[in-house]
RNA sequence: CGGGGUGUAGCGCAGAUGGCAGCGCACCGCGUUUGGGACGCGGGGGUCGGCGGUUCAAGUCCGCCCACCCCGACCA
């Protein structure tokens, strides 16, 4: 562990890679774009994991794991899928010291390999529907890596469900992208929009793609999680195909939704500052850390069992707690390296308080002496969990007032270019793939999502100036 | 793949005109310290990115290769 950090506002992409390096979370791999994932990064990525499973499972979801080779051929049975994904296929070509008569590809997704599974599998309206998900890796070759946010390989949960119907499919693909808002704002304090992808920014395949979109602390996009809804295409290349009571066969109708490690990065990007990392106190794998101070032998032993009782008190309630005894760094060292990895909460223990019967409580979200308080250690567990609850709650706030003071309505073409310059505009879009491609081209920025949550009447394409029944966020995004 | 840059200890760097490979941080040991990044003393650590060439002598000069980083076209 080691010096301060660049400063987030002056150098957003430098402070971004240290704080990920110095806060433990990840490392570069001997491979180019590839990153190690540390266990305190892990950890994270464990409580994100079950939050986002127990989801799953309440909504009738089922784990399984497919296998990580795909047979060459399975991808060019969909022809925008293989389109979208040859370009950044890693192949397999020898094995066993032979060269493969077929290459195997790493998968990028599973969606071939599972839905040739699911035509062996589902042959009656009985069978339906499936509701798997998987978590797993997957390996896409990207030109340009950065850690978390776009690497060689990534973890992440793919759910596949194949449906009877087209309503029940899209019900299913709205569903699951609810579930990724919920978890964003409810456990991560990530405000997240929910919408529609353009047709030039979905899923390679996909009929419809759904997308949670969340503001970096640099008023960038980043794509948190997708759903999408996959009509019969795959239905159609994997003959996946059932006898509907009719007796008649039907194709499926199928939906992928996948949420990565990805989301990480949205984390350290909403809430970090200078000091490092700021965690969400409901996915932090370290809640409460609690750092001893003492002079000497005795004020120690003093300390110590004030430090395990307190500690004790707090696991008691099932809150997450972590006893800094190290005897070779000083109190202070201890408190920024906990800032850097972004503890929600900190309790000092020293001689006053051990007199007094208090602790010093300070908060992460709140820097310097005025997120420190002096609390007694009587009813100590209950005043750190709502302690907790506080923080969660003004993380989410924060970010969402951060959020929505940077969209902007701008009022003319001119206008909109300057805005997505730093921050998101908002704005009328009359649908046409060729007023998007001239934004992206002008500005850099590109159509995030029509939000679920519609606008009521019309306007005139901020581009072009023609009708326009639909607003969409732009916005410049990782 | 185009443009730019960098490779010397784990990290950050220095090493005019070729001549004993160094500094800071980190690491190890001992002691003093400890309520916001402690200090002293001692110590370990190197195929100088690789290969070839010039030379009595190459980290340094020349050639080729490799790797990585930054900026542009694609992306959860």
């Amino acid at each position: 562990m080691a010096e301060k950090l660049p400063s987030r506002s002056e150098n957003f992409a430098d402070w971004y890679n240290q704080l990920v390096l110095k806060a433990e979370l990840a490392d570069y791999a001997p491979v180019r774009g590839c990153m190690v994932v540390r266990p305190y990064g892990w950890a994270l990525w464990e409580n994100i994991q079950a939050a986002l499973d127990r989801r799953f499972k309440e909504t009738g979801h089922v784990n399984a794991a497919f296998p990580l080779f795909i047979p060459m051929h399975f991808l060019e049975k969909e022809k925008e899928h293989v389109e979208g994904f040859s370009p950044e296929l890693a192949v397999v070509t020898h094995g066993g010291g032979e060269k493969l008569e077929e290459p195997l590809v790493v998968r990028p997704t599973s969606e071939t390999i599972i839905g040739y599974m699911y035509a062996k599998w589902i042959k009656s309206y009985r069978d339906l529907p499936v509701l798997i998900n998987q978590w797993g890796n997957v390996v896409r070759w990207e030109l340009r890596t950065k850690l978390f946010l776009r690497t060689l390989e990534f973890y992440w949960q793919e759910g596949h469900t194949a449906h009877a119907t087209e309503e029940e499919a899209r019900e299913e693909t709205l569903r699951m992208l609810g579930v990724y808002a919920d978890f964003a704002i409810n456990e991560a304090a990530v405000p997240v929009i929910q919408g529609v992808k353009s047709e030039s920014e979905k899923f390679a395949g996909a009929v419809q793609s759904t997308t949670i979109e969340a503001m970096m602390g640099d008023k960038r996009a980043l794509q948190a999680g997708t759903s999408h809804f996959l009509g019969q295409n795959f239905a159609k290349a994997f003959d996946i195909q059932y006898l509907d009571r009719n007796n008649t066969l039907q194709y499926v109708w199928t939906t992928s939704w996948g949420l990565s490690t990805r989301f990480i990065g949205a984390i350290i990007m909403v809430h970090g500052d200078d000091q490092g990392l700021v965690l969400p106190p409901r996915l932090a794998p370290i809640q409460v850390v609690i750092v001893p101070i003492y002079r000497n032998e005795s004020q120690k032993s003093e300390v110590m069992e004030a430090v395990r009782r307190v500690g004790g008190e707090l696991t008691e309630a099932g809150i997450r707690v972590k006893v800094d005894d190290r005897d070779e760094v000083t109190p202070g060292f201890k408190f920024n390296d906990w800032e850097m990895r972004g503890v929600p909460l900190r309790i000092e223990i020293g001689p006053k308080d051990v007199e007094k019967g208090s602790v010093a409580l300070a908060r992460r979200d709140i820097p310097g002496r005025e997120g420190k308080s002096f609390v007694p250690q009587a009813g100590i567990a209950q005043t750190v969990a709502e302690m907790l609850t506080t923080i969660q709650d003004a993380l989410l706030a924060r970010a969402t007032a951060f959020r929505d003071a940077n969209i902007h309505d701008p009022k003319d073409y001119a206008e909109l270019q300057e805005v997505v310059k730093d921050g998101w505009a908002f704005s009328w879009w009359c649908g046409d793939a060729e007023c998007e491609a001239k934004v992206k081209a002008d500005t850099k920025a590109t159509t995030r999502c029509i939000p679920l949550e519609g606008v009521e009447g019309e306007g005139k394409c901020i581009v072009c100036g023609k009708k326009a029944t639909q607003k969409v966020y732009f916005a410049r995004a990782y």
